[in-house]
DNA sequence: TTGAAAGCGCTAACAG
DNA sequence: CTGTTAGCGCTTTCAA
């Protein structure tokens, strides 16, 4: 019952007859050994179930090959489809991935931030909350590497990866001004995230390019996360003349708005309109199925992951690493939950 | 630009001029300090922006606060609300949970429970694929803490978190049989995994207790993953007699099915009625909303956690470590998709 | 081609 | 109450 010691190099070593350092040569394959110390060495190890410690290696080495990866909240299919493009980009390249979770909460990040540092990951993929500027910047001048994704922090120079959210946001709210609504609601995040904003600026805009003004009421902007969106979405309806159509900034501001609307015993496309921002399993299942403007979810991930490898110099075919921020193209998938505004 | 050193415990203690020992006392709380030499060095750290590396005091410690979560797919919403609760209790905890996700290969999954030996892991947390017993009980030995969730590992004795599957799978058949149901066809993952086999167990019970012969051709278990069931679907909708009603063993079977429900133009709960193991948001959002088997999905994550901290004595409060399996109540959320087979 | 030995940053005797 | 020191497991000079 009581464990194992768990073999080190030493023991290896012994059992092959060999110094530590003719062990370390073989199992890291950097300089010349003998065939037969090669064999009897990885023989040594595979009897003795010898697994290197990261800990000892990454001590003398000072790196570790392992990465933080921080998000808002995992169970938004958003980020779990981020988490998991980074996982295997970071899996194939031979790192592992330490998660957090901030609930864009800036203490929780903040917390999460030093965890990340004390265990000297090489470098993080992050969406901002949006605070802890100083933080992120101590992390860089340790040389530990950052990359941000989804979201940009203003004042932070590191490679991003995001999306075109403005263009995406200005293409499905034209889709719906097309249509010929008038008064179109939006439910977005804070303006103090570059997701917010932008998608909030690609709204006005389309407004802007049609010629439509903007109700002010029409427009929430608060948070991405659920709960502090119910209340906006509840008050939205109550407007009146109520809003034609809405559009939610994220996938769970979408939900967030659908269940006000069924709420409020309206029916979709003919009450009226929604469109969300993310294209994630609901929307694609409902019927009327949602149209959506969809993002590479995880290409987020793994070209993130890829920018911090190429921060690294990890990346042998790949170019040297860039500060100039990455744009993925979103998609504007026309479903069945936008139609013509009610004559009424 | 060059990265600036990082700062050693050494460093802080020259600055508060005082040893290396008085430092990792006052950092620690362990051992006794004169209030003069904590404030001194309590300021010096602060002044360096000093972190502990978690490398030096793992491998002296010979324990890490590090814990492995291995799942089958994080874009899974099951698996990513285990992933979130699992996260919240380890943050709690102060641990920090390195990310695996094996897509249900036995190959992957070795390659991860050597990654994370090698991180030294004081413990893993892992919905098992089924296979790499060997490599699991040598886990064991090495003083490693292996707890299973969600599902079980046959001849692995070690603490595990799951639900009452047979007891859902057989309420949920029992209501579809009380409509009246005579020919429902399941979908569900392996019978290798203990979920795949205790969901079908239930519903073969509920049927032999209701005295319904089983049809055999209406039973499909393959693989939880989405590709692999898609054509199990459809082919189930030809079978003749039609099934009148799908009961899909995870969310995912669930999505494949209501995909080929939609796609032979069949309407939900007329013409055929659904039943989904799982309760995720598109169950919810759907019109009609899809009856489920709720799982606490978080929970399984959260009590899998705390079963690792036991199994370490790292839990003061909590009573010590316990091989019982921990069973977790499922529900069953009645909603509109499942309603009398057809007249016909 | 190989081994001895120093040292990565930390903790915990041990001696003062 | 505090400092010195050995050593956790690994890599890498340096000498042989």
């Amino acid at each position: 019952m009581t464990p194992r010691r768990r073999p080190t190099l030493k023991d290896v070593a012994a059992r092959a007859g060999v110094g530590t350092a003719t062990v370390s040569r073989v199992l890291t394959g950097n300089g010349y050994t003998s065939q037969d110390a090669r064999d009897r060495i990885l023989a040594a190890a595979q009897e003795l179930g010898y697994r290197p410690s990261a800990l000892a290696r990454g001590l003398k080495l000072q790196r570790t090959e392992a990465l933080g990866l921080l998000v808002a909240d995992i169970t938004n299919p958003f980020y779990s489809f981020v988490a998991a493009g980074a996982l295997q980009a970071a899996s194939e390249a031979g790192h592992h991935l330490i998660l957090c979770a901030t609930s864009e909460d800036p203490k929780m990040e903040s917390e999460y931030i030093d965890v990340l540092l004390e265990s000297r990951v090489d470098g993080i993929l992050a969406v901002p909350t949006g605070a802890n500027l100083e933080q992120w910047e101590r992390a860089l001048e340790f040389g530990v590497q950052v990359v941000l994704v989804d979201r940009e922090l203003e004042g932070l120079r590191v490679p991003s990866v995001t999306v075109d959210n403005r263009g995406g946001a200005f293409e499905g709210t034209r889709l719906l001004l097309g249509l010929g609504h008038r008064r179109i609601a939006i439910l977005t995040g804070p303006r103090a995230t570059t997701t917010g904003g932008e998608r909030l600026a690609g709204y006005l805009d389309a407004h802007a390019g049609a010629g439509v003004p903007v109700d002010e009421r029409l427009v929430r902007s608060g948070s991405f996360m659920r709960e502090p969106a119910v209340a906006a979405a509840r008050e939205l309806l109550t407007e009146s003349p109520r809003a034609t159509a809405i559009f939610a900034a994220n996938n769970v501001l979408g939900e967030v708005a659908l269940a006000a609307i069924n709420e409020a015993g309206l029916r979709i496309p003919d009450d009226i309109s929604l469109l969300v921002f993310d294209d994630v399993a609901w929307t694609r299942q409902m019927t009327p199925a949602v149209t959506a403007i969809a993002q590479p979810m995880d290409r987020l991930g793994s070209v993130g992951v890829e920018r911090l490898l190429d921060a690294l110099g990890r990346r042998p075919g790949a170019g040297k690493a860039t500060d100039e921020p990455t744009r993925l193209p979103v998609q504007v998938i026309v479903r069945d939950s936008c139609g013509p505004p009610p004559r009424d």
